[in-house]
DNA sequence: GTGCGAGTATGA
DNA sequence: CATACTCGCACC
C-alpha cells in the first residue's frame, strides 16, 4: 500500500502552502467516484458531535469504505473516526482535508449501528459518539487480518462450510418450554414465519431443562428457522453462562457467540467481525451486546429487563432495554422481554398494547411454584435461642431444618448497606444514641458511628445492655449470616455466594445456601426451601423502586426453588402485606399493573419520563433559561444534593451524588432539577437539551449542566 | 482538544 | 505604535 505518498504530501502541503484559497491541500488526486468522506469524529465534545466532509485520495479509494476507521486532521490534531458515508458532493464550502489514513477497511460502524447509535443518542440527549463507544469494540489489529478478503477466500476453499445456513433441527434437548403458556406457542410460530412479534414473558422456568435459558434459546432457534438472527442481553456474566451452555445444546456452539467485554479485546473483536459478515447470525452477551452487528435480524430478547446492571454506568446511561425497543423498531425485528417478574416499563408496553403479555395460567402457575408463606421480620423475641441466635424467625427456621433433609435450602440476605442500623454485637440490642436514643447509623464517609437523628457522633459507644463495645450491622452480609447460621444448624454444610466469591450452581445434597439477591447459586434438581429476610430493609429504602425491586428478588429466588407438589416452600419475612401478597399468589403481572397505576396518579416514570440536570446554582439557571421549556413540563429544583460520597477525583461526572440524608453539603455544592414530560413531548425536550448541551460546549463558558434522561437510580 | 483572528491591554 | 495576551469560536 503506498499510503505514505499521500499523507507525506499533506504534511508537506501543512507546512508549506499558508495560501489558504490555493490549490486544495496535498497533491494526491481524489477518488474520482464519491470522493467525499462523511467522517464521525471520535471526540467527546457534544459540539463535535456531527459529520465532517473529507477529501477521498485515490489511493484510499478501496478501503475508504462506509463503517471504516479513519484518521483525520482535525483542528490541528490528528483524530480517530468512522466513515458513515461516501459522498459525491460535499456538504459545505470548507476547504477540504484528505483523509489522513484508513486505521482498517473493516466496515464496524454499520448503517444499523450507526441509526442506532443516532436513536439512543437523540433519547437519551447524549452524543452519537458515546453510545458508539459501547457500541464497537476496539480493534483488535491481528483480528483484522482474518477477515480480509483474501484471508476469507482461503478459509471458504477449506471447506469450512458456512454455519450460518445451518438450519437448526428439532435438537432433542427437550419439550417446549413455551408450551407451558397459552400465547407461547404461536410467539414462536410467527417467529420461525419471519413475523416480528413483541412480547412481555413472565417466565416459571428458575432451573432444570425448562428454565429461562431454555425459553429463550427456544425463540432464538424459531428466528433462525426464518432464515433471520437475534440478538440476547442478559445482566451478568452468571446468567451469560447458563444461557451459554443452553444455546449450545439447542442450536449448537457454532450458531452463536459471545459479546461481553469480559472476554478481552481479541475474541470480542473477532466475535464482532463474525456477525458483520454473516458467519454468525446469534449473539448473547452483555448489555453492549444489544448494539451486536447481527445481519438481518430477526428477535432481540432482553433477560430480567429491570436489574439495574442493564444501565449503562456512563453517559448517556442509556438502558439496555430501551437500545433493544429502538432496534426492534428500527430494524423491524421481534422483541421479547422475559423476566421470573415484571418490571414497571415492561407493564407499560403490555398496557399499551404495543407487546403481549405471556404469562402461565393459574393453574399451571400452581402446578409450577413453590408454596410461599409470610411470617414477619422480628425475630428478637423468639423463644427458640438457636433461631434467635440465626437472627430468623421460628418459622424460617424450621422451613430450613424441614427443608434439609430434602436438599439445598437457599437464605436471600440483603446486600450489606442496605440498612444502616447498627446493634450490639454481643447482645444484639439495637444501639442507640446516648442523647436521643435515637438508632445509630455508620457515617458514609469516615466509618464512625452517629446518631441518626441528632446526628451526634458516638466514636465511644458501648452497650447499654451488656456493656459491650463491639457494633455490628443489623442486616450482616452474607458472609456473616452463613458464619451464625453453620453455628445454629451444626453439622450442616453453609455455602455463601455473594459479592465476588459467586457461585453459579451448587449439587443437590443438602446444604444451607447464603446468598445476596442476584448471587443465588442455581440448584439442577430445584432447592427444597427458602427464605427471604431482610425483607422489611429492602422495602424500606429510599427509592421509587423499592417494592418492585424488592419483588423481583423475591421472584428470582423462589423461581429456584421445587413446586409445591414436591415440597417447595418459600418463607418470606415482612411486614408490606401488599407486596408479600403478589408473592404469595405468584402474580407478576398484577404486581406491576398497580404499580404503573400508582405511578401514573403521581406523575412519576415510567408513567412519564424525565431528565435529571445537575450543576451548580448558576449554571442550572443559565441552563435552563436557554433551554425554554415548552408547556407541560413539571420542573422540580433547583435542589441542593448532598456532595458526592466520592470524592470529586474518582469521576467529576454525575455520579451517584444522593446521599441519604439531604442535612450534609448545599451550599456552594451541586444542585438538581428534575424534569418531568410526557412520552409525546420528549423527542422536542431531548432533542432541546442536546442542542443546548452542545452550545454551552462550544462556548465553553460557565459551569457544566449534566444531563441524565431515565436514570434507574435517580428517584 | 488546538489554532487562529479579533480585540484589548501594556509598555517604550 | 508595536508587541503580548486573552477570548471566542471554528475546526470539514
Amino acid at each position: 500500500m503506498p499510503a505514505d505518498d499521500s499523507s507525506e504530501a499533506v504534511q508537506l502541503s501543512l507546512l508549506h502552502g499558508f495560501t489558504p484559497s490555493a490549490k486544495p491541500a496535498g497533491k494526491a488526486q481524489p477518488a474520482s467516484a464519491l470522493p467525499i468522506a462523511r467522517v464521525l469524529l471520535d471526540s467527546p465534545l457534544p459540539h463535535l458531535d456531527r459529520l465532517f466532509d473529507y477529501l477521498v485520495p485515490a489511493d484510499f479509494d478501496a478501503d475508504a469504505v462506509a463503517g471504516a476507521r479513519v484518521k483525520v486532521r482535525f483542528g490541528g490534531q490528528e483524530l480517530p473516526g468512522f466513515i458513515t458515508e461516501r459522498a459525491a458532493e460535499a456538504d459545505t464550502t470548507a476547504r477540504l482535508m484528505p483523509l489522513g489514513k484508513v486505521v482498517s477497511p473493516q466496515p464496524v460502524l454499520s448503517p444499523q449501528i450507526l441509526r442506532l447509535a443516532e436513536a439512543v443518542a437523540a433519547r437519551y440527549a447524549g452524543t452519537v459518539h458515546d453510545v458508539l463507544r459501547v457500541a464497537i469494540p476496539p480493534r483488535a489489529a491481528r483480528v483484522d487480518k482474518e477477515f480480509t478478503p483474501e484471508a476469507r477466500a482461503a478459509e471458504a476453499g477449506a471447506g469450512e462450510g458456512a454455519a450460518a445456513d445451518a438450519v437448526p433441527g428439532p435438537e432433542g434437548a427437550g419439550a417446549n418450554p413455551l408450551a407451558r403458556y397459552p400465547h407461547g406457542p404461536r410467539f414462536l410460530t410467527h417467529l420461525a414465519a419471519g413475523h416480528s412479534p413483541r412480547a412481555v414473558l413472565s417466565s416459571l422456568g428458575g432451573y432444570g431443562p425448562q428454565d429461562w435459558p431454555a425459553e429463550i434459546a427456544e425463540a432464538v432457534r424459531s428466528t433462525l428457522i426464518s432464515g433471520r438472527g437475534a440478538v440476547v442481553v442478559v445482566p451478568d456474566n452468571k446468567d451469560l453462562a447458563r444461557l451459554q451452555s443452553v444455546l449450545t445444546a439447542r442450536i449448537g456452539a457454532d450458531a452463536f457467540v459471545r459479546l461481553t467485554a469480559e472476554d478481552g479485546p481479541t475474541p470480542r473483536y473477532r466475535s464482532f467481525l463474525q456477525l458483520l459478515h454473516g458467519d454468525v447470525r446469534v449473539a448473547v452477551g452483555t448489555r453492549s451486546a444489544a448494539y451486536a452487528p447481527v445481519q438481518d435480524l430477526g428477535l432481540a430478547v432482553i433477560w430480567d429487563d429491570a436489574d439495574e446492571l442493564h444501565a449503562e454506568q456512563r453517559a448517556p446511561y442509556q438502558h439496555a432495554r430501551d437500545v433493544l425497543l429502538l432496534r426492534s423498531e428500527l430494524e423491524n425485528a421481534a422483541l421479547l422481554l422475559a423476566s421470573h417478574s415484571r418490571s414497571t416499563e415492561a407493564q407499560r408496553l403490555v398496557a399499551s398494547g404495543w407487546a403481549a403479555g405471556i404469562a402461565a395460567e393459574r393453574s399451571t402457575v400452581r402446578a409450577h411454584a413453590p408454596r410461599v408463606v409470610s411470617t414477619t421480620d422480628s425475630f428478637s423475641m423468639e423463644r427458640d435461642p438457636l433461631a434467635a441466635r440465626a437472627r430468623i424467625p421460628h418459622a424460617a427456621w424450621k422451613a430450613a431444618q424441614d427443608g434439609l433433609t430434602r436438599g439445598p435450602v437457599l437464605v436471600q440476605v440483603a446486600r450489606t448497606g442496605f440498612s444502616p442500623a447498627l446493634s450490639c454485637q454481643e447482645c444484639r440490642e439495637p444501639a442507640r444514641c446516648r442523647n436521643c436514643s435515637g438508632p445509630l447509623g455508620l457515617a458514609s464517609r469516615n466509618g464512625i458511628p452517629a446518631c441518626r437523628w441528632c446526628g451526634r457522633p458516638e466514636p465511644m459507644w458501648h452497650c447499654g445492655n451488656c456493656g459491650g463495645t463491639h457494633l455490628r450491622g443489623s442486616t450482616a452480609g452474607a458472609g456473616r449470616t452463613a458464619e451464625e447460621l453453620g453455628r445454629a444448624f451444626p453439622s450442616t454444610t453453609v455455602i455463601s455466594s455473594a459479592g465476588d466469591h459467586i457461585r453459579t450452581e451448587i449439587p443437590d445434597t443438602p446444604a444451607l445456601v447464603v446468598a445476596t439477591p442476584g448471587a443465588e447459586p442455581v440448584v439442577p434438581g430445584g432447592y427444597a426451601a427458602a427464605i427471604l429476610l431482610d425483607g422489611n430493609a429492602m422495602l424500606s429504602r429510599e427509592s421509587l423502586r423499592a417494592g418492585e425491586d424488592t419483588l423481583r428478588r423475591w421472584f428470582t429466588a423462589a423461581s429456584l426453588v421445587r413446586p409445591a407438589t414436591e415440597k417447595g416452600l418459600v418463607v418470606v419475612t415482612a411486614d408490606d402485606s401488599a407486596t408479600v401478597g403478589h408473592l404469595l399468589r405468584w402474580d407478576p403481572a398484577s404486581a406491576a399493573e398497580r404499580e404503573l397505576e400508582l405511578r401514573r396518579e403521581l406523575g412519576l416514570p415510567p408513567a412519564v419520563r424525565y431528565a435529571e440536570l445537575t450543576g451548580s446554582r448558576e449554571g442550572l439557571d443559565a441552563f435552563i433559561a436557554r433551554l425554554g421549556l415548552p408547556e407541560g413540563v413539571r420542573a422540580v429544583g433547583p435542589a441542593p444534593l448532598a456532595p458526592p460520597v466520592v470524592p470529586p477525583s474518582a469521576n467529576a461526572q454525575t455520579r451517584d451524588v444522593r446521599s441519604p440524608d439531604g442535612q450534609l453539603g448545599g451550599a456552594g455544592g451541586r444542585y438538581r432539577t428534575l424534569l418531568f414530560f410526557p412520552y409525546g413531548q420528549a423527542p422536542a425536550i431531548t432533542a432541546a437539551l442536546r442542542s443546548t448541551k452542545a452550545a454551552a460546549s462550544a462556548r465553553r463558558t460557565g459551569d457544566p449542566v449534566y444531563i441524565r434522561v431515565d436514570g434507574t437510580d435517580v428517584l
